[in-house]
DNA sequence: CCAAAAGTGTTGCAACTACACCCATGG
DNA sequence: CCATGGGTGTAGTTGCAACACTTTTGG
């Protein structure tokens, strides 16, 4: 009772998990964090305040972890079975073993939960991760070389890179794993890991320009014996313009 | 006390709604249902067990209403926001002076819900329409005309539309709205009043018959003074076939 | 000089659009 | 006969894929 006033109300059997894709070494990679001596990882999941938007839930755990506001982020799909967690009843004991170790309360590993996927799109190199209570590390994953996960996370993952396929060119996303500037053929490595195939280079930079939502800055000179590539910068009134225009 | 064993555990703070999608007069309707002694209309709702998938759920709201079973049935978002319900207050004053006059516990429309979204693809022949405790009237409504809807309703229905249209051609929805036989005009309708433009004939026809989806049946003899139109059957198989051959 | 970067040109294919036109047929 | 249904042909367009080729330039 002494704490009442700071208890905050969750609502029951929801949580949001968010899928959060990077870019780095020329991959796409999603964050993953492995519960405490296990071998068992989960992307970044959390729960929802009874006076909080979904999105806002949405918004304060990709924050929680990586540190970043205004990213963005897209709701894809809600995972509702009874039995989500079917085949992973050792998978609970034994997190709930090892994780109980530390103190933590983790009775509601086992309740049901209806989970809405939402995905993010980070620029990796801002991204300062911090691991949730229940966590020891963290690691950047390749998104073909995912590890056993807990749940059905796979299946979360899977779903949330199919809608980023889907929705990488009508909503233009790619620039959101970029930083503010990149080269043509970084943003080219952006669509080909994502999209899973090589892309023609000139065909790419053609369809690229053609939109109009480009501005060309000045070269970058990294002192390699050949032509510097120039910067651009993604023109998101320019990317308006464009969108609008495409019919529909 | 007495009546413990009988009561069912619903999950708190979600629900299902559901749209359901039925073609008749060539045109995209949707049924809706009018709550007891007022003006505001909403799609079919519903809560979800404890023991149930969020599908099933779905499914037993589109049973409870239509009699139907095995009906197509997609998931296509979930609705979270805090006031959802903003600007509706006064709705869900009246709503609960109206309807709790017939002596329905109507104390849930003020708390907060969650709610998953579907849609279903009827045949408009087959519904029979169940009213439920809180609704005296139902209307299958034109897409184009829909009236005062409680909470969010509209912007429910919009983005079912939204992604009806979108998954028309890719998942080869139209059939669903139509009996197990229909001419290839009444097929073109589905497609015009869902699509919102008119298609040319030929070109249509062409692009149907090519993907060699359909079995051509005989004739439908109506006794007008002209040519009888050819009957076509879909062919869940070859479907099948198609689809898993279109690229992607 | 030379390797990487940037850009142009062209060819061919596939899909779609818009029409013109023809044949079939029920009553 | 004739209104409706069913189908073919085709010309124009667009978008894209593939690839050859040229030009630029940093060091």
């Amino acid at each position: 009772m002494a704490k009442e006033y700071s208890v905050v109300n969750w609502l029951p059997h929801i949580s949001v998990d968010c899928v959060i894709f990077g870019f780095h070494e020329n991959q796409l990679k999603v964050l993953l964090l492995k519960f405490k001596n296990t071998d068992v990882w989960s992307v970044s999941g959390g729960f929802v305040k009874s006076d909080e938007d979904m999105d806002q839930a949405a918004s304060r755990v990709l924050f929680e972890r990586t540190g970043l506001k205004d990213i963005y982020l897209e709701q894809f799909y809600t995972f509702g079975d009874v039995k989500r967690n079917q085949g992973a009843i050792q998978q609970h004991a034994q997190i709930q073993e090892k994780i109980g170790e530390s103190g933590v309360d983790t009775s509601f590993l086992s309740d049901r939960y209806i989970s809405i996927g939402y995905y993010a799109l980070v620029d990796f190199s801002k991204v300062k991760v911090n691991l949730d209570q229940m966590s020891d590390v963290f690691s950047w994953n390749d998104i073909y070389d995912i590890p056993t996960m807990f749940l059905d996370h796979r299946a979360i993952i899977d779903k949330a890179l199919e809608r980023l396929r889907w929705s990488l060119d009508q909503k233009l996303l790619a620039f959101n794993l970029l930083a503010e500037t990149f080269t043509m053929s970084e943003l080219q490595q952006v669509y080909e890991t994502i999209l899973g195939k090589k892309l023609v280079r000139t065909n790419f930079q053609r369809k690229i320009l053609s939109m109009d939502i480009l501005v060309r800055l000045e070269k970058r000179y990294l002192g390699g014996a050949h032509k510097a590539p120039y910067l651009y910068r993604f023109d998101v009134k320019k990317a308006k313009v464009y969108l609008s225009q495409v019919e529909y």
